[in-house]
DNA sequence: CTGGATCCGGCAAGATACTG
DNA sequence: CAGTATCTTGCCGGATCCAG
């Protein structure tokens, strides 16, 4: 199941056209990590692995419904682990699976895009409410 | 691991070791594309100016209140432009600005990750919905 | 053709309380 | 500690009609 494949960003490099938008699953990725929270699970436990309090207590403002939700959503979709040690109190721990390690890149990109973009935009977006 | 970098990511990932979870801007970002829609109106203009039922066609399923509401989003936070020709029949054509070059690699470099873990996916879902 | 305005159902998600 | 269960609210987004 879990085979380290770097091939991924070879498909991006080589010169087809590739931009045909039509089958652009650009959604789906969305449709995964694309709500309000899961981004930033991932990016927590891209440190190493985490425990549930500790991913609480790291990502600011979400509640614990909400960083269950986004765990079992993760987990279901093969993009983390979830391990539970017998222990007394109990622990559990959660990890990126392989799968994740080959968009941290792109997801850092991005990131590093909006460091840069966010003030840009905060101008437009201050002279488009003026405009209006 | 990936090298297919801009300017932009290599400029900001350079001098910090980018790699602190707590800045991230990652959901600034989300919430700018996020969305259901956002992201593939940017790549459908990513191909070039559209129009505005160009765009209604060439985006599946999409109707015509959230093509608005995306554009005018988007014109908002100055990832697009919108120009007005005084014809007749009215005539309005969309186009990306300047800030949306340096996403599209990354964007990109999702897509073809989403294509590549799209089926790995698909089987840990199954598997986990089998296992309860 | 390019939208704006309005109504409305459904789901996302916060708050709170309880449990093994 | 690591969750569940339930209630409630907000807003996303589809449908429909209207307008310049």
């Amino acid at each position: 199941m879990s085979q380290r494949n770097t091939a991924v960003t070879d498909q991006l490099t080589a010169p087809t056209d590739a931009s045909s938008p039509e089958d652009c699953p650009l959604p789906e990725v969305l449709a995964l990590i694309g709500d309000k929270w899961s981004a930033q699970v991932l990016v927590q436990l891209g440190e190493g692995p985490h425990r549930f309090t500790q991913l609480e207590r790291a990502i600011e403002g979400i509640s614990r419904r909400m960083l269950t939700v986004s765990l079992r959503n993760l987990e279901r979709n093969g993009l983390i682990t979830r391990t539970v040690y017998p222990d007394s109190p109990p622990r559990v721990e959660y990890a990126t699976t392989a799968l994740v390690e080959d968009i941290r890149a792109p997801l850092e990109a991005l990131a590093a895009w909006a460091r840069y973009a966010s003030p840009v935009i905060a101008a437009a977006r201050h002279a488009y409410d003026n405009r209006h």
